[in-house]
DNA sequence: AGATTAAACGGAGGCGCCTCCGTTTATTAT
DNA sequence: ATAATAAACGGAGGCGCCTCCGTTTAATCT
């Protein structure tokens, strides 16, 4: 598996889209690219319209690959979080595990500034639809732990490190305020949990 | 107190309502008797500016006396329950003590039915407003218990009620479902109780 | 009664939602 | 290659939301 470079075509839904037609997944790729934008610029309120817009498509489009508001959430939420955990894979193989571990920490991080901007329809669907966090957002601890774990067979960072606490506190930035400083302080959050977990560290 | 005839004219916003213009005084009771017909037929997703034309103003008075839609749905909903609760004191006025306690139980199931088409935005009212719910709904057991206390020192039903029980079977309707016979099966549920509650009665 | 003025009116206008259906286009069969 | 066909497109149109502001009018003052 993953011996092609596979640097960027990664996605369709994978239990119901069967095979699309290549201009219809072309423009539903755009759609879910052009959506990440909008909803993290103006939360999940964002004009639908102004979204197709953007997209270069029509709207009538827009609503025949998403019927609901909702389901493009959802299918945007999804698609963030598989990004997210395939960029594991991806930097592993250019840095050092360390390295590694700490850039996923920022891209996490980074990930969670954007699901705040979205709180309000996100909410309803991780309430109404549970499975929906289970699947995606499970496998995040995994990956966390994976990476972790390398870094520690590496010796690279010290061996008593619980995953879990780690992942704990890179959530604490969800309730952070608004502030314009939130970059900065997130920043240095994962600078620290990283001066934490190298000290003492074998090769350190 | 209750010495002037007032059959009809009894409202105007009891806390926040200083001293409206005539006109605006008008146009607001023709929206609130307005809006409470629309959302009775249709549900409080009803068109807002629909509700003004049927009412003869434009929307932007709507808008002005009613900033949100919520404001609005409060307002007709504690309407409602105080024209309820005034109502048991006209009947009393003009029939026998458990006839007067017939007649309100029916328009209390009536009552109830319409607010089950408004379910959608009264239940997000009431879990955001509690005090609403306190307020206004509050009254309505207290009425209940007065109506009974009066048939009981009447003789015209039993002594051993307790209101609260009676309100309980009542509130039931709130859950039955939509079929056309919901407004027969809720007046039989009417007639059953008030049979229970005249057998054995000293006068019956 | 007439003038004054602040309150209230109301609807046009801009935007977003969503559907419907005539037109375009990728795919398949010949 | 070409035709046939089903899939996909896209935007006009109808409706609702809400705001803004020029016009009307009830209440007050003289």
């Amino acid at each position: 598996m993953a011996s092609k470079p596979s640097t960027e075509p990664k996605d369709q839904t994978p239990p119901a889209g069967k095979s699309l037609r290549a201009d219809a997944r072309r423009n539903r790729d755009k759609l879910i690219e052009t959506a990440a934008q909008a909803f993290a610029d103006h939360g999940t309120a964002a004009s639908l319209e102004d979204i197709a817009r953007r997209a270069g498509v029509g709207v009538g489009t827009l609503y025949r690959h998403f019927p609901t508001r909702e389901h493009l959430v959802e299918v945007v939420y999804r698609h963030e979080v598989e990004a997210l955990c395939d960029a594991a894979e991806e930097l592993s193989r250019e840095l050092t595990p360390d390295r590694t571990l700490e850039e996923w920490m920022h891209r996490f991080v980074g990930y969670i500034a954007t699901k705040r901007g979205m709180g309000d329809s996100l909410r309803i669907l991780l309430n109404s639809n549970s499975e929906l966090f289970a699947d995606s957002y499970g496998k995040v601890p995994i990956v966390l732990a994976g990476l972790i774990a390398r870094a520690v067979a590496d010796g690279s960072i010290r061996a008593d490190v619980d995953s879990t606490d780690v992942l704990h506190a890179l959530s604490g930035t969800y309730s952070m305020p608004n502030s314009p400083e939130w970059h900065n302080r997130s920043r240095r959050l994962v600078g620290l949990l990283m001066d934490g977990l190298r000290w003492g560290a074998p090769r350190a």
